[in-house]
DNA sequence: TCTTTCGTTATGTATAGTCATAATCCAGAA
DNA sequence: TTCTGGATTATGACTATACATAACGAAAGA
């Protein structure tokens, strides 16, 4: 019998874990055993066994051995896509118009989500993103000028403020926050929806080296869904 | 000077990316040259590598070389908690009532949804979780019962079909949507909030082994809010 | 000039052996 | 009885070596 690859061996347990073979919560054999039986080296059940880790199938530790998770780590991955991506990539012709850029002094509220000192200036862009010349996403976004003083200088005209940030600062953390919100009639006009419709939003602070760069508040259509999979 | 471990090297290696001393687009040295340059084997080094690659920040390919990636995948990560963990991990008293019960046919979207023949037995629940005695969520699910006949007989009342189905598929796949809709009379009853509010929806597809098992439309108080991060 | 072939190269995977570390368990002391 | 300190054990990590594989690029052939 050919010795197994460690996508093999992983694929296999896993096989075993979902066929039931391996209830949840019991152990299973360890890294010897398995290497012997898959006629495999340690290393190569190693890394399987890691990658089953990873992906929240199973638990180890040191001594006590290898078990079959009781209740999986349940999580969904969400691909966040610039909004021009996402909509090139639908095939639909992409297009924003900038509807306000202005520096004001960042208000109490906003100083705190920007860890800002309140009155430091910040600077407000409203954009409007498009697909085939139908509204799709309205953006509300506060930059934080003394984290990018660059910003006072870009020209969102030609790249909307959300790609500018990106290649500004392509390694950033994240916060994201999403939620439901009624449309104020301003906000229904630009999105030519109704007034009181349910719009779909999301809230992020873009963050790089302990400093918040951007919050930005992003409105979508009211028939906007964002899927995901485990 | 000691050699490192691949955690120091992930980390160095990270440093210099977030620093700007290695650009996004440009080649990262090779594994030989690494292994030298800290003294480890050329494994560690690939150990390090291949977790920066499963984070999204670097790109490798064979011959080619490794590069740090210009457009770094940005993906949210959302814990997908059971509403009762949910609720009594943030110290509220957990409580639920099922508010129907039935076993009918399945209508023709349904069906579609659930990948059944149009008028297969389909049971449908519809359950009102609540936070400290006040409406937090409400569930309203579709059981596939020839994926999960045991459903005929199971008791809803003390734990919810949501705790139930986890325990009947623990591993299984899951497909989620999440929009925003408007409250319909009846839902803004039972969650106690006004006619037309805007209301957090999530919609889940729970499949295993190929067979959509459930489908289930959550929602939720105007004031929720699902947070993620990088 | 265009195409095919093949050598080179960097990553991908596997191996055996070694040492490190955390956790369990048990024996013996207080 | 309770506590403490090893002995044991399973995973975690690292090394050196080897071969596999994908891809680039240059040389050979049409």
């Amino acid at each position: 019998m050919r010795s197994a690859t460690y996508r093999e061996i992983k694929a296999d347990l896993l096989r075993r874990i979902l066929g039931g073979e391996w209830l949840p919560g019991s152990l299973v054999p360890n890294e010897q055993q398995l290497a012997q039986e898959f006629k495999a080296a340690r290393a190569t059940v190693n890394r399987a066994m890691r990658e089953l880790v990873d992906e929240g199938i199973i638990e180890r530790r040191r001594k006590a051995g290898t078990r079959v998770r009781k209740a999986p780590v349940r999580t969904v991955r969400f691909a966040v896509p610039l909004t021009q991506r996402e909509i090139s990539e639908r095939g639909s012709a992409y297009g924003h118009t900038l509807l306000m850029s202005e520096i004001v002094p960042a208000q109490d509220w906003l100083a705190e989500r920007l860890n800002v000192t309140s009155g430091a200036e910040v600077m407000h862009v409203i954009c409007l993103h498009s697909a085939d010349g139908e509204p799709y996403q309205l953006e509300d976004r506060w930059i934080n000028l003394a984290a990018t003083p660059a910003a006072r200088e870009a020209d969102f005209t030609q790249n909307g403020p959300m790609e500018w940030l990106v290649q500004q600062v392509p390694f950033s953390d994240v916060e994201v926050s999403m939620s439901a919100a009624l449309a104020t009639k301003e906000q229904a006009r630009l999105l030519k929806s109704a007034l009181g419709d349910a719009l779909f939003r999301v809230d992020r602070r873009t963050i790089w080296r302990d400093e918040v760069v951007a919050y930005v508040t992003l409105l979508h259509r009211p028939d906007y869904q964002m899927t995901g999979r485990y």
